[in-house]
DNA sequence: ACCGTACTACGATGCCTATCGTACGAGTCG
DNA sequence: CGACTCGTACGATAGGCATCGTAGTACGGT
């Protein structure tokens, strides 16, 4: 099967009143999730928590993956074996109108400078 | 006298180049930091650090505003006995365009939210 | 010189968190 | 069923941090 449908197991994530400025900036201070959030948006559909190539370990990315769940930055579903992570984008930019468009620009810029 | 000049002990600020998104972000992820930001943003001149009355006691106020000025979020200079408080807005919109009036109407939605 | 105000320095405390390793559960494929 | 992959759970560890209280420094005014 190419594409195998959604486990019944599923994730808690906040819904759209309960996501917190401060969580959601706090999320996006570590670098780690900085750069998974980065790589989510750079793409069109989903990405399973192991294309992502992160210098620790699995059980580490799992926690990052928990953090940015939790926080409302992605949404997170199982299909199969893999863990599908999404930006919740539409949410978020309902929520803080062009908050992540001058995150992900900054982050952008950041990568771009010369100090990098 | 009504101006006091700036006295010369003087405090370490980040260069520009050094200021990091990742920092900006974490200091803006405490909820105390954030409201000293926004009221920082509402006035035109600067504050003195006496001039917010935060439910916490001075010396975790000092702690709050150290981390905005070692991230570069802040501004501080000392006149007279006063320490005075401005946003780095000019740097910052010049470093990450757009970013700091989306995160200041990020927090006002938020607060204007019928949650708070 | 003295006092009061504004802020700091330092130590303590309790909590949070980024990281790891190992052991386990859920699903797919042979 | 059995092997393999993907991700989780749990415990441990080390470091960071928000908070406080107390003692101290710098400055301005009397």
């Amino acid at each position: 099967m190419s594409s195998p449908a959604v486990s019944s197991r599923d994730l808690p994530h906040p819904a759209c009143d309960e996501i917190r400025l401060e969580g959601v900036l706090h999320a996006l201070s570590d670098p780690m999730r900085l750069r998974i959030v980065r790589e989510l948006a750079g793409v069109t559909g989903e990405l399973s928590c192991s294309d992502f190539e992160l210098p620790v370990t699995k059980s580490t990315t799992t926690h990052h993956f928990r953090v940015l769940r939790e926080s409302g930055v992605i949404r997170q579903v199982y299909r199969g074996t893999a863990k599908m992570n999404g930006l919740r984008r539409d949410e978020l930019d309902e929520l803080f109108p062009g908050l992540m468009a001058a995150l992900l620009d900054a982050a952008a810029r950041q990568a771009a400078s010369p100090g990098d």
